[in-house]
DNA sequence: TATCATGTAACGTCATATGTTGCATGATTG
DNA sequence: CAATCATGCAACATATGACGTTACATGATA
């Protein structure tokens, strides 16, 4: 099953994109993400679409957050990029008319709808600022120990 | 994306196995579940593997259960079918040396294992026979409807 | 021995995420 | 105004994996 890893990746884009201060192009989020600036366009396009990044063309143009960071969450970022399939597995056709197909569809539907709403609930419970701050304490944190490593090498 | 259908698909068929009392072959289970004999083999040979069904050749032949069915969970079926993907999403990359990639990682990550979790423990918690003891429910229930339209009928 | 059924390899098909090229459009700079 | 920079977008290529299909071998039964 070939994974969908839009989500990671624009994630990752907009972390990069927090704090630069100035608009971000597409050809330096691409070397960040790993991909093409055409890519980067397209999954930034449903980004832009539900308000959550601008676009600037032109000299100094690029990609900018369009809110706080607290407002934005994982959740919505998902639906902008048009909310694509969670569950990998689903029903062969929707034969409402067999009751094995019924019986098969109820045991397997439930749990497919249980876990999808548990995903939603878990993006919707995480802001950008939230990963952000996930982000500097690492970031901290890998200071410290390179300092500490500094002073051991002393 | 496209869904893999084989837990569901491969259910049906044990469904039309059950109380058949003699060997079901390919070709029939192929029908019930609208797919090609050559299909079926190639999915019931994971569950012959880990015995759940058996199969045998020449006259008479096809499949059967192997074990009672109150013993086989719908998440040994699925292991038996190689445990394909069950989220949908997935990283760009495994490059812990990016402190962006981590942060992210870990946020999705462990929302994608618990979910994972919770999916394998709701699919253990259902046995073939529960299945089946649901899809009997189901049929005295729409045999009773049928009665009662033909005693207005009446 | 003929028939029936599985076992399996080797293809083809289709959907979708992702990569790539090319060109149009608009903004900035000189 | 012209050159440059950046996005916008269509069009096509590529890779992957589920699923479909054909062909032939193997083994069991009548």
């Amino acid at each position: 099953m070939i994974r969908d890893s839009r989500l990671s990746s624009v994630l990752h884009g907009l972390l990069h994109m927090i704090g630069a201060g100035e608009p971000v192009t597409s050809e330096q989020l691409a070397k960040a993400m790993a991909t093409n600036p055409v890519v980067v366009r397209r999954v930034m396009a449903g980004l832009r679409e539900q308000g959550i990044v601008r676009s600037e063309k032109g000299h100094g143009g690029g990609w900018t957050l369009a809110r706080d960071t607290s407002t934005i969450t994982l959740a919505e970022i998902y639906r902008a990029l048009g909310a694509p399939t969670i569950v990998a597995m689903g029903h062969r056709s929707e034969n409402p008319g067999c009751l094995v197909e019924q019986a098969v569809n109820d045991a397997l539907g439930d749990t497919f709808r249980e876990v999808e709403a548990i995903f939603m609930k878990r993006l919707g419970a995480v802001t950008l600022d939230t990963l952000a701050r996930d982000f500097k304490r690492r970031l901290a944190k890998h200071r410290q120990t390179i300092e500490d490593q500094t002073h051991v090498a002393k």
